[in-house]
RNA sequence: GGGGAGAUACCAAAGCGGCCAACUGGGGCAGACUGUAAAUCUGCUGGCGAAUGCCUUCGUAGGUUCGAAUCCUGCUCUCCCCA
């Protein structure tokens, strides 16, 4: 599934080619997150024309309760259904056990949940999440976990990453002993946790490691410590994790935070965060990051960003935008959104082009400062 | 011509003797957002000050009162109804 092309001598960063059902994807890559069938505000056509996504990520829990699985299943599985022919992860709802923390109870079957759409209740075991997610039909499909809070105790996050072990054996075994419905093999990934404890992560890290699937995941992180911490925790997972197999991060992070963790050897994110902060007008742009709701932007008639990641970078203007978005109108989320998914999905080409180059690591540095610059 | 209602901060709109530098919306200014309960949320929005605070405000000019955006009188303006 998985091949490394090649390999950074300064660092562990790496360019791989991930191979699915549904194309193949270099990386290291980043996965615009869609959680309920949509990249939000986005047509399927612009994610392939205009930020040419490689793939894209939806959620077990959201498309659980809406649409639900029997118009998935009718729908033929999530690719037919949202007419989308590349690769697709789905997320096994192991965050939703994070975020929607204050309605869900956890026991050693699974997590019952209460809809926030209409406080129903349904209950996610690692089976069911596997079940779910063989109708969905991704290419890609996560283990149940739990992500841990932060800030967390050592004894409850010991408790917590025992139980994502003791989900992820069932998992597997479901895995197993199902077969994908749609005639495309599909892949599970495991999921590290132990939160920012070097002993838990390295026991979760082994754990992972054993379960022998063909790529791994590393959770838990981006969820308020410290990036050093999370960079910390990387390091130290990934001399355990399996060098020849994508290494997923979950749901990071900033364009510095995803150079970061390139550089120590992941393969795959995702994050919200070019989307959910694209709309509320936050840019990233090769100048660096910016407000576009800022008075300052108001008579600004350059290009949103002159390196143009996408076409409607450099075909609107900053104080266009700025307009729109004050304005509160759709087409102002949308440029964000475009423009920031391409803004990452060209960082993240860049990365690979600098490794297979060799001088990942100096391109990198110039990148971070750059990336750190507040407009 | 006759009768009535009203003028509050950028806009709208509460307040009707002290708890008022003045509720609340909107607008504006800034901030947050990391496997999406988010096109959402938070703060500020008369001046000066780091701050207890001080200064200038509720159409306008006077007055009553210990104290007025609030009560009284004149003036200016706006709106409504009838002729």
């Amino acid at each position: 599934m998985f091949t490394i092309e090649s390999r950074d001598k300064e660092s562990n960063a790496r360019a791989g080619m991930l191979r699915t059902p549904h194309g193949d994807i270099p990386t290291p890559i980043f996965m615009p997150v869609g959680t309920g069938g949509t990249v939000k505000g986005i047509l399927q056509r612009e994610l392939t024309e205009d930020i040419d996504a490689k793939i894209i990520l939806g959620n077990t829990y959201h498309l659980y309760l809406r649409p639900g699985t029997e118009i998935l299943k009718a729908a033929g599985g999530l690719h037919s259904f949202m007419s989308w022919d590349r690769p697709l992860l789905t997320d096994s709802g192991g965050y939703q056990v994070f975020s929607l923390s204050g309605n869900r109870k956890l026991n050693r079957e699974g997590a019952v949940f209460k809809s926030h759409i209409d406080g129903s209740k349904h209950v996610f075991t690692p089976e069911n999440t596997i079940d779910i997610q063989r109708v969905i039909g991704a290419d890609i499909i996560m283990a149940f976990d739990e992500c841990t809070p932060w800030p967390c105790e050592h004894s409850y996050a010991k408790k917590s990453v025992e139980l994502t072990h003791h989900w992820l054996d069932r998992a597997v075994t479901r895995f197993r002993e199902t077969e994908p419905l749609w005639g495309k093999e599909q892949y599970l990934f495991p999921i590290v946790q132990g939160g920012v404890f070097d002993d838990l992560r390295k026991i979760s890290a082994e754990k992972i490691a054993s379960a022998g699937l063909e790529g791994n995941a590393i959770g838990g992180l981006s969820v308020g410590e410290p990036a050093e911490e999370m960079y910390r925790i990387i390091e130290i997972v990934n001399m355990i994790l399996p060098g020849d197999k994508p290494r997923y991060l979950m749901g990071v992070g900033t364009p510095v935070n995803i150079l970061e963790a390139i550089e120590r050897g992941i393969d795959m994110f995702d994050c919200v965060m070019p989307t959910r902060n694209g709309r509320n007008g936050m840019l990233f742009t090769s100048e660096g990051t910016l407000n576009i709701r800022n008075r300052k932007w108001m008579d600004d008639f350059s290009p949103i960003d002159p390196e143009g990641p996408s076409a409607v970078s450099l075909f609107y203007s900053k104080a266009y935008l700025r307009h729109l978005v004050m304005a509160g109108e759709n087409l102002g989320a949308q440029i964000a959104s475009i423009h920031n998914l391409a803004f990452y999905l060209k960082l993240v080409d860049e990365a690979r082009k600098k490794i297979q180059e060799g001088n990942f690591r100096k391109w990198k540095e110039s990148m971070v400062k750059k990336l750190s610059e507040r407009l």
